[in-house]
DNA sequence: CCGTCACTGTTGAAGTTTCAACAGAATAGG
DNA sequence: CCTATTCTGTTGAAACTTCAACAGTGACGG
């Protein structure tokens, strides 16, 4: 017979709490630094950094959701958007033309490189500097734990379509 | 002369990456299981928590936007939408007419009745079921750490001029 | 009393995200 | 070859949040 839910401990009640309450805190802070100071929300910004760590500056659409945690609609969305910015371009891909290349601008490479000092400045105010260094480890630790239930479940990732394991075989060369 | 920003060391940059990455999966996660399973969003059960844990099951729609760490008009539009389908009830304050109370009916609180244990579940699922209960400690103190310079900072709030306490006995010492 | 300022909450528009439906292109199978 | 299915990305509408402006009320000082 099931007992019904288990409800959460007080520790876990009032870990739970917290948690709730930094992480919304810090993203909204977080959003509010860059809008203010670079015009952007920290999804697009997140957009930029990750197109600026790649060879080529280039990436798919759908590794682009992949990797920014969102769907495919929301990258379609954003990414219009910066490039009417003209922050990013797009291109067609030669070997699968269902897919499409974003790529990260010069323009959109300056604007990425004045919008990080003070995100970062913003991170470590609200995070790093408050945290000792075995925190930190502490922290990886907890959240690559949670990483693997996250992953696993279909129910938690943004696509439903969309398969636990990547796509695997890498179908695009860029360039 | 300044250095520069001090940009993230390889250990607080995998913390950082890996955070970011549960995080977002966990609201996104939480977020459309409540919606798939009850018909509103993360925010909008938390309001009703809220609510529900309260004596009289009412609070002040500025309390509201305190306790949930959201704005007065994200509040505002939030109340008007759950007094639509009949789970709060606005009513005035007698005491001071610029306020008013936000109420949660039978039909509110049986509704979050009925989304709670899946929500419970989830949280369960993706997050304490994967840590010890060594790390729901530590995950609080890191919490507890980042709430102090998130909550001093206040650019870090939703509402510019917004008390720093809650019901602290201090309340709003200011000149 | 009056004027000024702070506080509370609402409103409408603009921006962002989600959702469902869609189209084009690759893939697998008969 | 032909068809069905899957993959990739886009689109428009609806929902949610943010932002700026606003109205009503209370508090304070002259």
């Amino acid at each position: 017979m099931d007992e019904g839910p288990r409800w959460l401990t007080d520790d876990e009640q009032a870990a739970w709490l917290a948690f709730r309450a930094a992480t919304t805190l810090l993203d909204g802070a977080l959003d509010r630094q860059l809008q203010r100071e670079a015009g952007m929300p920290l999804a697009y910004y997140q957009i930029l950094a990750m197109l600026s760590e790649v060879p080529g500056r280039t990436l798919r659409m759908s590794e682009l959701a992949d990797i920014t945690q969102s769907s495919q609609s929301r990258i379609s969305h954003a990414v219009a958007r910066l490039e009417r910015q003209g922050w990013v371009r797009r291109r067609p891909c030669q070997d699968d033309r269902r897919s499409t290349f974003a790529e990260l601008t010069p323009a959109g490479m300056t604007a990425l490189a004045e919008a990080a000092p003070g995100h970062v400045r913003t991170v470590r105010q609200n995070m790093f500097d408050a945290l000792s260094a075995e925190q930190v480890g502490q922290l990886a630790a907890i959240c690559h734990a949670m990483l693997g239930p996250l992953t696993a479940d279909p129910a938690a990732r943004p696509v439903p379509g969309a398969l636990p394991g990547r796509p695997g075989p890498a179908g695009c060369e860029r360039d």
